[in-house]
DNA sequence: TAGGCCATCTGGTCCT
DNA sequence: AGGACCAGATGGCCTA
């Protein structure tokens, strides 16, 4: 499980240089999802007067319950360009790469049998829990 | 093969 | 304007 784990930083690592030389130099042969959807037909235009669109109709296709709440602003889509989007792709990996940090962190402090295979995320949120209650019982309870 | 877990992409909102 | 944060969607891998 340690080669798997492995396994996956090495992948993550892999694309994320990817992503940093299609940044740099950015354009490459390697275009993916990213602009077979809908959003730029004009991502070529860095001085575009906006990068607001209306959206008045297209958008309520997808998600249906999105706009109950969260009614609070202008239902305006931001316009976004290829090369925005994959740094923020970057950004989001980066994001995650740090979250997955402090699970790890947290995965150290609470207390597992060594031959129990890795706590998933979510089975170490709940063991920490369960621990942290023990804890404070045990305190109070002395 | 179904279900769990995860990485990633994406578009939306919130914050600076 | 742009970054951070978030949740939904998707696809891959692994295990019972």
């Amino acid at each position: 499980m340690l080669e798997m784990q492995d396994r996956l930083v090495d992948s993550t690592l892999i694309d994320f240089v990817n992503d940093m030389n299609l940044m740099e130099c950015s354009l490459g042969p390697k275009q993916q999802q990213v602009d077979n959807n809908n959003n730029n037909s004009d991502a070529s235009s860095p001085s575009a007067s906006s990068c607001w669109s209306d959206t008045s109709e297209h958008h309520l296709v997808m998600h249906g319950h999105h706009h109950h709440h969260h009614s609070r602003r202008s239902k305006r889509r931001r316009i976004i360009t290829v090369v925005q989007r994959q740094a923020a792709n970057v950004r989001e990996r980066k994001r995650m790469f740090s979250l997955n940090e402090a699970f790890d962190e947290l995965r150290r402090k609470v207390p597992t049998f060594a031959y129990e295979k890795r706590l998933s995320r979510i089975d170490t949120l709940r063991l920490a829990i369960v621990y942290i209650s023990f804890m404070t019982d045990l305190l109070e309870n002395t």
